[in-house]
DNA sequence: TAATCATTTCGTATGTTTACGACATAATAC
DNA sequence: GTATTATGTCGTAAACATACGAAATGATTA
């Protein structure tokens, strides 16, 4: 009984949770901070940078890709990765969108 | 082996994961993006807004007051939610720190 | 005081995430 | 062709997340 009642709720709202949950994890934070900052896109190095073993690596880089936030493509025997620029900036269009209702809100009158 | 190993990232890192990780579940965003509208407080109202048993919207509640997002006061035997400002400008932040990287950060190579 | 109502906590079932080593795959290098 | 290198996939163990009904808590109301 954990398949999270998505259906329930709205498209957007669901895309929203699907890319915060992308962002759920330090080590993905980590790697999307160090594509931004590199910008030229790059492999395995990311592995390098971490304090965990490839594999896991792997596993979250697999993640942020199925969330649309990054791209990879092989390059020989390396795969090369980058910001999938379409993605991100769909995350933050869900970011400004919120920030919009934060201004029009009250104060919290609790 | 799952305690993720949060502690080899920096507390900033740390700090957005744990916000991002609150808002990976379209309930949550449901129940955030409603007192952003709604603006004044609301309570057990916001159960009836969401297709779930009231329990489970309590323990989203608790993972949002956790994360700092939202604020709960009591008022008689109801109980008031509304947005926490300082965490929810704190969570902006970290979104505007990653957009000032996506500005700097040059295109896609690959 | 007892009944009622709003909310949270508890117990629990089940699915998902995180982490890693070991193996598989695919491209260069020798 | 074989070795080396870079990456990804598989299997697996332990922790965490999601959901709900039932019981507990605490405040009004009768």
């Amino acid at each position: 009984m954990t398949f999270s009642k998505t259906e329930a709720f709205t498209e957007k709202q669901q895309a929203f949770a699907r890319m915060a949950k992308a962002l759920s994890h330090p080590a993905r934070i980590a790697i999307v901070e160090h594509l931004l900052k590199v910008g030229t896109c790059i492999s395995g190095d990311i592995a390098l940078e971490l304090p965990l073993a490839r594999a896991t690596v792997s596993q979250h880089l697999q993640e942020l890709k199925a969330a649309g936030l990054i791209q990879g493509s092989i390059d020989g025997q390396k795969v090369c990765y980058c910001i999938n620029n379409e993605g991100f900036n769909e995350l933050l269009e869900h970011f400004t969108a919120f920030k919009t209702l934060a201004y029009q809100s009250q104060n919290c009158i609790c």
